[in-house]
DNA sequence: TGCCTGGAAGCACTA
DNA sequence: TGTAGTGCTTCCAGG
């Protein structure tokens, strides 16, 4: 269906914003007949402060994550809010429409643009691309996340499509400001099914709820309204709470922890149990549950069928309302938007989120720091804040002022700025097994000494300021709020820490004051760690994470810094990684502390490791990470016989046991015909290294080209030994840097960010726009040894890359300060080839 | 009594 | 399709 003649049903404003100029166009669209593709164009360079997308229509429209692009979609009436920091073009912000005429315009790639199209049903991926093409002048593979997809799903009309409340909007979707970045990059490697499930995600309902959440998930706010009615009837009101609000949340993604009252443990009979002969004993929900038996959210009346089950107003939700303890921040902007919190609530539980679950410290903090719960989630309860933006942080290398609400929770926020910094000065220890909703608590967070995790704030002690907890994904390079842990909020009479939960886009958070009197400090003792059950979050729509083996969590802390010009700063941290699962928690080694903390890039110092689960099968792996997860760095194993040529051997990839690549070729250039190089001082005693790099993440596809370079006339080495990057020019070698770190405490060194030897020992790899904060030099691991190890880059961004060594298995030979001894990773299967050639396995490992 | 903790059984999933 | 290995979830028991 060609674009032109699409009907008049979506009505989208597309509106570049700049010094208050005001809308510059509309395209209309029929919802029914065609999907609808948002693209980006050129946002990178825009110009424009504020991009806003709007529809009259209810399709919801996600939000979506990129790493150098910051947008926020508000829906129904869909706002895309794109703000950006360096303007490059001073061109004239230019509309990309269907009726704008963007193709032929050679302003399109110089402008910043939204590009809409549609898309016949039934063909979205063919006619979108198509679409692109001949409308934007866009290939197909110019498809990037630039782009939003909004198809016509058919669950849109016919709600008994919709299978299974379980069925919702994902954490990691879109439409989440939880969105993540790495799960497109992970979970997607083809245009359709990023397309697919963009477009499961993308929709909400034609009929979709003028309520219905606008931020990160409508579905979530049809939830919530269903539960509402049938949870908690009584809260049945749209002034009770932003949630309920006509205008929505513009953040409220489906990610609505799943709480004891919860959807989740609702488990529907449809659902293939991971568990079937479970009696779910302990599960506060299931068939005893009176409503266990009620209308999924898509037979509800809530006018938003495609409600995710996670979306909840459970106790916890109206407790951890944060538009009891978050409301001001806005109001800090917008003086006018101090609305009464009784005209947002006036249910019993949201008295006794008020009165009931909070002590003298967060009543104090909320008389004088309230915030919001989720951005703009106040601001929907004034029709004349509708429009109110959010404003995106200008430069995340200044720190985050933020105007109006908390930012969305999986923006990367510096841990400092202008004298204030948010400190994790004792870290939890790197293992915590998390309870599952059918166990009891397993307690909280414990440090590695013995007491529990402390955050200070310094730099500012004037007032009381709230801090935030939640969990976080182990990933170095995007945290994010994790899909399949939840914190959990600890009682007890070892409890010394006020606290109280609430959810913020759908993720619990706990809400913990830091005061002067304690030195704006707070000993985390109140908060665990929740498991939830894989096959739930997974069955979510949209959901793109794995939970199986995704078992580390970081604790991310956010505090709110109220500024003099009445803005807020807000400052995070985050935990080392912490191993939540039992097994792996009872298996995997953990590293209490090491020393040294750093030697010369030759190595070749001893590192003392002290901790638990190490035995001398155990293997130290040194491994670099980047911002993508698709390019490794291997470091080639000398080539041990004799050779008087070349010598082409194979390689291939191994993710475990079963998991291997094709093999691939590689040719041993002999002695003589090897490029300069640089002696490597001998190896530690006190660990044997595997020569080879571990690689950890996802194979670059530009693995084959290892044959072409494997050409002897080739060079592998840079005249500086380091690695020649055989991908593409364009993507220059990213600069690493350490994020921040907690201060060192003694030797040997203190495990900042405490992680089992399969992690990085280098300090995790923080987004670019957060390295941006605290950007230390990042030394490269260890380079080419005499023996004739070789770097060979397979991406230009040295993603990841890591050295394997391994605990020597005798003792003794290691205090005998005997020769390293290579302790090849044995794989038999297959791997004789390899042993005949002398040759050591690259070995690939996930982690584990 | 309830919470915390460690351990393990048994099922589900993957290769 | 069957099997083995691994991981997940639930349950039990003791402090």
């Amino acid at each position: 269906m060609s674009t032109a003649n699409c009907a008049e049903e979506l009505d989208f404003r597309l509106i570049f914003e700049e010094d208050g100029r005001q809308p510059t166009g509309r395209c209309r669209f029929k919802p029914q007949d065609a999907s609808f593709i948002i693209r980006f164009c050129n946002v990178g360079t825009a110009i424009s402060d504020k991009i806003t997308v709007e529809t009259h229509t209810n399709i919801i429209l996600t939000r979506f994550c990129k790493s150098s692009h910051a947008f926020y979609i508000k829906y129904p009436n869909l706002n895309i809010y794109h703000h950006h920091v360096t303007p490059q073009s001073q061109q004239q912000p230019q509309l990309q429409g269907t009726q704008y005429g963007a193709q032929g315009n050679p302003r399109a790639f110089d402008c910043p643009s939204i590009q809409i199209t549609s898309i016949a049903p039934n063909n979205h991926i063919d006619q979108c691309q198509d679409v692109q093409g001949a409308e934007g002048g866009y290939s197909d593979a110019s498809w990037s996340r630039d782009q939003l997809y909004l198809p016509v799903d058919v669950c849109y009309r016919d709600q008994t499509l919709c299978p299974s409340p379980c069925s919702s909007l994902s954490s990691r979707s879109w439409m989440s400001d939880l969105s993540s970045c790495e799960s497109f990059s992970c979970t997607y490697d083809d245009v359709e099914g990023e397309l697919q499930d963009a477009a499961r995600l993308a929709l909400g309902s034609p009929h979709g709820s003028p309520l219905g959440s606008p931020g990160c998930g409508g579905g979530a706010f049809g939830v919530e309204l269903w539960q509402q009615k049938y949870q908690h009837p009584m809260a049945f009101s749209p002034a009770l709470s932003p949630h309920q609000s006509p205008l929505g949340s513009p953040c409220h993604s489906p990610r609505t922890s799943v709480t004891e009252e919860s959807w989740l443990n609702r488990r529907p009979s449809s659902r293939p149990s991971s568990r079937p002969t479970s009696p779910y004993g302990k599960r506060r929900h299931a068939s005893s549950d009176p409503h266990a038996c009620s209308p999924s959210p898509h037979h509800s009346p809530s006018p938003t069928p495609g409600a995710s089950p996670r979306g909840s107003v459970t106790d916890d939700t109206w407790v951890g309302s944060p538009g009891a303890a978050l409301g001001a921040l806005l109001m800090s902007g917008y003086p006018e938007l101090d609305v009464p919190s009784k005209t947002r609530r006036t249910s019993g539980q949201q008295m006794g989120l008020l009165t009931g679950q909070t002590d003298s410290g967060l009543e104090e903090l909320r008389t004088t720091i309230p915030f919001q719960d989720s951005p703009g989630e106040e601001s929907h309860d004034q029709d004349g804040l509708a429009e109110l933006f959010l404003q995106v942080p200008s430069h995340f290398s200044s720190g985050l002022h933020y105007v109006s609400s908390p930012p969305p929770l999986d923006w990367p926020l510096p841990n400092q700025f202008n004298g204030l910094e948010l400190k994790l000065e004792v870290q939890p220890k790197s293992y915590h097994r998390a309870h599952y909703e059918t166990e009891g608590s397993r307690g909280s967070l414990k440090a590695a000494s013995g007491g529990h995790p402390l955050v200070k704030l310094s730099g500012f002690s004037e007032q009381p300021v709230s801090m935030l907890l939640f969990i976080g994904t182990a990933d170095d390079r995007y945290l994010r709020p994790h899909s399949f842990y939840q914190v959990h909020r600890v009682t007890g009479k070892t409890v010394t820490t006020s606290c109280h939960e609430q959810v913020q886009s759908n993720t619990k958070v706990l809400e913990i004051p830091l005061l002067p009197e304690n030195d704006m400090s707070a000993s985390i003792d109140c908060a665990g760690i929740l498991k939830l059950r894989n096959a739930d979050i997974e069955l979510k729509k949209g959901e793109t994470d794995i939970g199986r083996k995704n078992t580390r969590v970081r604790v991310v802390f956010r505090v709110a810094v109220p500024q003099a010009d009445g803005q807020i700063l807000w400052l995070q941290t985050a935990s080392g990684p912490i191993e939540c699962s039992q097994r792996s928690g009872q298996e995997l080694p953990h590293v209490d502390s090491f020393s040294p903390s750093c030697c010369c890039g030759d190595g070749g110092d001893e590192m003392v490791i002290i901790g638990s689960n190490i035995s001398t099968q155990s293997k130290v792996v040194f491994l670099e990470k980047g911002p993508e997860n698709c390019c490794i760095v291997v470091q080639v194993p000398p080539y041990i016989r004799k050779q008087s040529g070349p010598v082409q051997v194979q390689f291939y990839v191994s993710n475990g046991k079963r998991r291997r690549s094709l093999t691939q070729n590689f040719t041993f250039l002999p002695n003589s015909h090897r490029p300069l190089r640089t002696t490597i001082a001998v190896p530690p005693h006190l660990v044997k290294q595997e020569r080879g790099w571990e690689v950890l993440g996802r194979i670059s596809h530009s693995a084959p080209g290892f044959s072409a370079q494997a050409s002897p006339d080739l060079s592998y080495y840079s005249s500086g030994e380091l690695p020649v990057h055989c991908d593409p020019p364009q993507n220059p070698p990213p600069r690493l840097h350490h994020p921040p770190q907690p201060p060192p405490v003694t030797l040997p060194t203190a495990l900042n960010y405490s992680q089992p030897s399969s992690m990085p020992l280098q300090p995790p790899l923080i987004p670019p726009r957060a390295a941006l904060v605290s950007p230390l030099a990042y030394s490269v691991p260890p380079q080419p040894d005499s023996q004739g190890g070789a770097g060979i880059s397979v991406s230009p961004s040295l993603s990841r890359a890591s050295f394997v060594t391994s605990v020597e298995p005798q003792k003794e030979a290691v205090l005998l300060n005997t020769v390293p001894v290579l302790n090849i990773k044995q794989e038999p299967e297959e791997q004789p080839t390899l042993g005949c050639l002398g040759l050591q396995e690259i070995t690939l490992d996930d982690g584990e």
